[in-house]
DNA sequence: TAGATTGTTAATCGATTAACAATC
DNA sequence: TAGATTGTTAATCGATTAACAATC
């Protein structure tokens, strides 16, 4: 879509300006300036003209952003103004947690299947069928998935993403404690829990 | 503890050191490079140099570093040698998934008690008391308490932190979809899956 | 000894901030 | 018009990488 290579740094406030633009919406302000923005985002006015200006002028001059135009914008920058689809494997506890996460919806995510090795123990939710692994590949071939959700324990971690990404998935949300990479087709966002407590203590010894 | 101010990036790598160096150390690897580290990481042998500089000199010229000694190292750094005792706020999906978390064991963090408007419906764990919130701020003086674990919905999230800061908690661990801030006593660690999912979809457009 | 590898200083690179002309 | 605020260019800052003397 874009072809200029946005730096991590951007990528990773993005969500936060759409947050707040929807927030905005939600209660009624049609207007905003950079400055507003960096103030409720914790960061400069510069930054925030700076990261927008990539993808585009946004603004008027003198005037600000019409929040509307500029939530929607974020909205197809980021790529959630059309729907996904995914799929969770592994139905333990963060598996479980996973498939009835309220704010799939936001981000216009449907969770259609779990996998797991042992299916049984697993509760339903509506709209979400529960499969046993072995059964993957074939359903990859006969749906279309465009985000895996890996919640299996760290050894299983790689060889599942593996098998989805054989199977022609190209996004990998991968929740077990070690950093997923893959080649340059293949994109994937680490929730690393661990890490992220670590670096809690880490921090709480000042 | 140290006293230098060390940058946010740097901090986010500390915990894969440590990761890392666990991994050799259970596989009887006792001697590593700053070459290999770096491999293994993605990243560059100079950087790990600078990284670990920044806490000491631990490693041999000419020789590397002691696996055992560099991750026990780590482990006084990150803080987890010493066992923190933590709290759940909240007992939907994503908190009676933490409260069953394995990995708290591995950075020497318990979770005491879990904490809901609605005890009811919470399943118990062993050594997880199950409380109403209506009693927390008689449990924090009565209990030291060195994490709050934040997994209530985004409405409540802040005022909930408020009330765990209050009665004297230092360091928050934030699950809901809000990216909470507080004063320099008080340290914070934000998990948020919809920013990271919304930058997963944002990245699979290319 | 020769090869390997550290810790540190200097050079480079990239991201953030400041400044300002354009303009509503 | 005067004040506000954009988008962009230039200046600054900080983090990463390269280089190398020290030394095992």
């Amino acid at each position: 879509m874009e072809n200029k290579q946005i730096s991590e740094r951007v990528i990773e406030r993005l969500p936060k300006y759409y947050r707040y633009l929807k927030d905005l919406c939600n209660n009624q302000i049609q207007r905003v300036s950079s400055k507003t923005i960096s103030t409720a985002l914790n960061i400069t006015a510069s930054q925030v003209r700076q990261d927008l200006s990539h993808f585009g002028g946004f603004g008027q001059t003198g005037v600000g952003y019409d929040t509307e135009y500029l939530k929607n914008a974020m909205q197809e920058i980021l790529g959630i103004n059309k729907p996904h689809v995914a799929i969770v494997i592994g139905g333990g506890r963060i598996g479980q947690a996973l498939i009835s996460y309220k704010g799939f919806v936001d981000v216009n995510v449907f969770v259609k299947a779990v996998f797991d090795i042992e299916t049984e123990h697993l509760s339903t939710v509506s709209g979400v069928e529960v499969l046993n692994v072995s059964s993957l590949e074939e359903y990859l071939q006969k749906n279309r998935v465009d985000v895996a959700i890996i919640s299996v324990q760290k050894e299983f971690a790689e060889v599942m993403a593996k098998r989805v990404i054989d199977a022609g998935v190209k996004s990998i949300w991968n929740f077990a404690p070690i950093d997923l990479h893959f080649g340059p087709d293949v994109v994937c966002e680490n929730i690393n829990m661990s890490e992220s407590l670590m670096r809690l203590i880490y921090k709480s010894h000042f």
